[in-house]
DNA sequence: ATTAGGG
DNA sequence: CCCTAAT
């Protein structure tokens, strides 16, 4: 029983070939996390300057356990050679929502050696790491940070720490954006770039143009909901609008000087866009990949400004960030919920029942309403629960586990087997509170499930074979200590 | 609160 | 990751 398979080779090349799905995967990312933002949002918002909620403390130390030498693991290694690995992280759960809040701004901001992290190092092995890990960068370079999409920063604000010279926020409402831009404009854009490049392929790679969103606004929101619903309910039926528009797949339209850019193949400098660029004249949007409305603004970016425009249906809708959409049209029994903020024209006056909130909100430019009216009249609705439950159940943002969390993880495992999730947790993870012990088995299922098949078809930052061979020889290892002990007992 | 698995 | 059933 003592010895395990036999020794594996590490196969080298990880296959690479990822990127294929990177696009869509992001796409997926982007609704959850939008989604989440608004939810989370507070009111401040993530300033292009905040570089990056960069972990200050990087001081990873990642020294070779001793269980290098593990050309035939065996009993033992597995359960005394390994010295204990721990993650420790600082920071909390909600990443992103802390940037979000005025309060880390100062934080993040600050110098690279407070954080309150206590680096435990045990032994020959140990290290750091912090949640998002941004560790990783100094130490790993396979981390999925490194992949060139673009798109990925919006995502991942906090990834574009290091090397970055300049950060984006996510697509969230941002509520101070009206400052920036004294008109109705919900887009605040800056750019700036040293443009000489002209090349034809919008692949090319010259110069730069650096954007940075500031906060992808939503113009309007309109929610049609009974005078006799509840604050309750109000507040999910926004949030099942929000997300129904979000949770399709969105694409992102480019807005130049209120036109809308189709033609995908021309470059930034062919479409006008370059360093001369007055701020403003770019706009973004976010629509459903399918528009498939009734009416004709379909191809009018600025149908949300048309007051013409009749009602929209949800999906019709798109976000979109330069259009500041003010309109004052409201059915009866209709609460329209503008978001647009000050520059808002239309007096979104009076209103029903929670025409008090509504007062209030409009403060808020962005669709976010939804947390000023979460206030606090909150009533049992009978409704379902869709997008928008009850309770703030909102599915948790997605953190892929990095290279050193795994290693953590197949270190814990090896040394306390499959079955004690709590303790691996605690093992190694104990200050990694947004990884819980279902997040580590569940982590766990999914290596030993991607270190069988072939690297081509593995997804996400590669996993060092050497890993993923401890996974299946840990794995292999406990599951026959698992059958011996059922045998036993039985 | 944990564990184990399916979704 | 989420959700659940069973501990």
């Amino acid at each position: 029983m003592g010895d395990s398979s036999s020794p594996e080779n590490h196969l080298e090349g990880q296959g690479q070939n990822v990127l294929e799905r990177e696009d869509e995967r992001v796409k997926m990312r982007t609704t959850n996390e939008k989604v989440i933002h608004i939810k989370s949002r507070s009111d401040g918002l993530i300033e292009p300057g905040q570089k990056a909620s960069k972990d200050c403390s990087a001081e990873n130390h990642v020294e070779k356990p001793s269980l290098e030498g593990r050309s035939h693991m065996n009993l033992d290694s597995l359960a005394n050679g390994c010295a204990t690995r721990k993650l420790v992280n600082r920071d909390d759960d909600e990443n992103f929502v802390r940037c979000a809040q005025p309060n880390s701004k100062i934080k993040i901001s600050g110098s690279p050696g407070s954080p309150p992290d206590t680096i435990k190092v045990k032994d020959a092995s140990h290290f750091v790491n912090d949640e998002n890990n941004s560790g990783d960068n100094s130490v790993l370079e396979n981390s999925e940070r490194m992949y060139p999409f673009k798109k990925r920063k919006f995502f991942y604000q906090t990834s574009s720490s290091t090397s970055d010279s300049w950060s984006h926020c996510q697509g969230i409402v941002d509520s101070s954006s009206t400052r920036v831009n004294g008109t109705n404009h919900g887009a605040v854009i800056e750019e700036s770039s040293s443009m000489a490049d002209q090349q034809v392929h919008p692949a090319s790679k010259g110069c730069n143009v650096k954007l940075s969103i500031k906060s992808f606004k939503v113009p309007e929101l309109f929610i049609d909901i009974p005078e006799t619903a509840t604050i309750g309910s109000l507040k999910r039926t926004v949030m099942e609008a929000v997300t129904a528009i979000l949770g399709d797949e969105l694409h992102v339209g480019i807005l130049l000087q209120g036109k809308k850019v189709r033609d995908d193949s021309k470059t930034l400098i062919q479409t006008g866009i370059s360093q001369d660029d007055k701020r403003h004249r770019l706009g973004f949007m976010l629509e459903p990949r399918h528009n498939r409305m009734s009416s004709s603004y379909n191809d009018d970016p600025c149908f949300l400004t048309t007051g013409s425009r009749q009602k929209l249906s949800r999906q019709s809708n798109s976000l979109m960030l330069q259009q500041g959409s003010y309109n004052v049209s409201r059915e009866r029994s209709t609460v329209k919920i503008e978001n647009c903020a000050e520059g808002d024209l239309n007096g979104v006056s009076s209103l029903g029942d929670t025409s008090a909130n509504n007062n209030n909100m409009s403060k808020c430019r962005a669709l976010v309403t939804v947390p000023a009216i979460n206030m606090d009249a909150l009533a049992v609705v009978p409704y379902r629960r869709k997008s928008g439950n009850p309770d703030f159940g909102q599915r948790r943002i997605r953190r892929p586990f990095s290279v050193l969390e795994v290693e953590a993880l197949v270190q814990a495992v090896e040394k306390l087997g499959t079955g004690r999730w709590r303790d691996v947790k605690q093992r190694a993870f104990d200050n990694a509170k947004h990884r819980t012990y279902v997040d580590l088995k569940d982590k766990w299922k999914t290596l030993v499930h991607t270190a069988r098949i072939s690297p081509q078809q593995r997804r996400g930052e590669p996993v060092p074979q050497e890993l993923l061979d401890r996974v299946l020889a840990a794995h292999a290892y406990w599951s026959q200590q698992q059958c011996k002990h059922q045998l036993k007992s039985m």
